[in-house]
DNA sequence: CGCTTTTGACCTGCGC
DNA sequence: GCGCAGGTCAAAAGCG
């Protein structure tokens, strides 16, 4: 796939990316039609399918015929010249009458369009709806698969290596931070501080994380939590991201004028989400936002992405490093190189950090520019792009590489690292939301405040629902 | 009144 | 052991 993940709604549709469900299949700006798609890949009118009824063409016909009428001529030219006057003031009311007519005929095509606006409307709204519900499953069949995928790689690796472990740390918690998740624990307490508590108070079972059990071989340095940086440019206090945040601290960090800040998930009790946002000592017009765990709750479309896309990059990152004593594997120039070749000096991976942690960076726009000549990202400083968008697309490079570019010999991404890429892909895909905005756009006939058919940012105004 | 933000205190890890 | 820095807590203050 030349695109990556990137679906093309004009094409993808037909490999069934929407099952039987209704697609769309526009030209230039208009809609053509909308042919709910069979399995034959044929497709039939709409009004067939949805049982709809031109109520619009009887009348249609009514009002044309009595045009018609009105142009009669005999052509016996048979009037004096007063009567020519009274004709002419017929002939004028028979104008106004013929206007007025006309303009009666362009307001029921006027209803008529408005009903199918509606109509489509609709059918656009119950498409996103669809859509949305099938990147919530897909994200949580996910981190299922995920799951299942880490343990089984998990045991086969200490079979392999004999006793040799080669599992960072990273890993176990990663995978144990997932089954806490889903099975609906609280998991408030299992930040790196909450498990320093949970260790000290005691109160959460016998085997806190932090404490390893004195048979077990794993290094205790390995035992972190994998972290994503953001470096963007914002005027804002923070960067849209479509997740709701509590402030629970803040503090001067050293060598930093500006404080940093700290904010957790609020959008479900429990959440262990946090996020540190701190200015550039440098240039303080950039914001460094560092995200750490794994949503534990539903996401609305427009976190989902940066939810699936920082598990994705925080997965890759564990996974791909693999950190030994010795130097590791992979060393973080080579994942930067092989990951984000696009970019060389856009993403970094900290080896040296107390958590291992990704950066990347976003304050240089124009090397966020798809290769494909018709993307290009809606935003302008210095107002920020949704983070999602941006980050969406950074981590499908991302994904596109690692899939692509890893030896297979060498710490091959594992099955659920490329399952949760490609659904950070398709959360994110700019081609995908650009269609569905030029589709929306087209039904409401350009009606848009979108006047500069700038289609992303549609996108951007219907999703961007942070309540920050 | 309930929720959010602020801010000083506290805890822990780490280096010396 | 001590000091420093990072991270979190929780009471007080602010706000709608």
């Amino acid at each position: 796939m030349e695109k990556g993940w990137g679906l093309d709604l004009e094409n993808s549709d037909r490999v069934g990316f929407f099952g039987g469900k209704s697609v769309f299949e526009y030209s230039s700006n208009r809609i053509s039609s909308i042919f709910p798609v069979d399995s034959s890949g044929r497709g039939e009118h709409p009004a067939a399918h949805i049982g709809e009824v031109d109520f619009f063409s009887e009348k249609k016909e009514v009002v044309k015929k009595e045009i018609r009428d009105l142009n009669v001529n005999t052509g016996l030219q048979l009037l004096t010249a007063r009567d020519r006057s009274t004709v002419d003031d017929v002939s004028s009311d028979a104008e106004d009458r013929r206007s007025k007519i006309e303009l009666g005929l362009i307001q029921v095509e006027l209803e008529r369009m408005k009903a199918e606006n509606q109509r489509l409307k609709g059918m656009v709204t119950h498409i996103s709806n669809d859509c949305t519900t099938l990147q919530m499953h897909l994200h949580s069949l996910m981190q299922h698969q995920q799951n299942d995928t880490q343990l089984h790689q998990i045991v086969e690796r200490k079979s392999e290596e004999k006793g040799v472990v080669l599992v960072p740390r990273q890993f176990l918690e990663l995978n144990k931070e997932m089954n806490d998740e889903q099975s609906g624990s609280s998991s408030d307490e299992r930040t790196l501080s909450g498990n320093k508590r949970v260790e000290r108070d005691g109160s959460e079972g016998s085997a806190p994380i932090k404490s390893p059990k004195p048979a077990d071989p794993l290094p205790e340095a390995t035992m972190r939590k994998a972290r994503v940086s953001v470096r963007a440019r914002s005027e804002a206090p923070m960067i849209s991201d479509g997740c709701q945040w509590r402030k629970y601290g803040q503090k001067m960090a050293k060598g930093n004028p500006c404080p940093r800040a700290y904010y957790r998930c609020t959008m479900a009790v429990g959440c262990p989400v946090r996020k540190q946002v701190q200015r550039c000592a440098e240039d303080r017009t950039i914001l460094i936002t560092t995200y750490e765990g794994n949503h534990s709750h539903p996401l609305p479309p427009a976190a989902m992405s940066m939810a699936s896309t920082t598990s994705a990059a925080a997965s890759m990152l564990l996974s791909g490093s693999m950190p030994s004593a010795d130097g590791g594997i992979m060393n973080p120039g080579f994942l930067t190189r092989t990951m984000l070749p696009c970019s060389s000096n856009m993403a970094a991976i900290s080896a040296s950090a107390p958590f291992p942690t990704i950066t990347l960076d976003l304050t240089e726009s124009p090397s966020l520019q798809r290769p494909d000549p018709h993307f290009q990202l809606p935003f302008a400083p210095p107002t920020p792009p949704p983070f999602h968008q941006v980050f969406g697309q950074v981590i499908q490079n991302q994904s596109q590489f690692s899939g692509l570019q890893m030896s297979p010999d060498k710490s091959e991404p594992s099955y659920a690292d490329r399952l949760s890429a490609a659904t950070a892909a398709i959360t994110s895909d700019p081609t995908f939301t650009a269609a569905l905005a030029a589709a929306i756009s087209s039904i409401l006939g350009g009606s848009q405040p979108n006047s500069d058919g700038d289609v992303n940012n549609a996108v951007v105004n219907t999703n961007d629902k942070n309540t920050q």
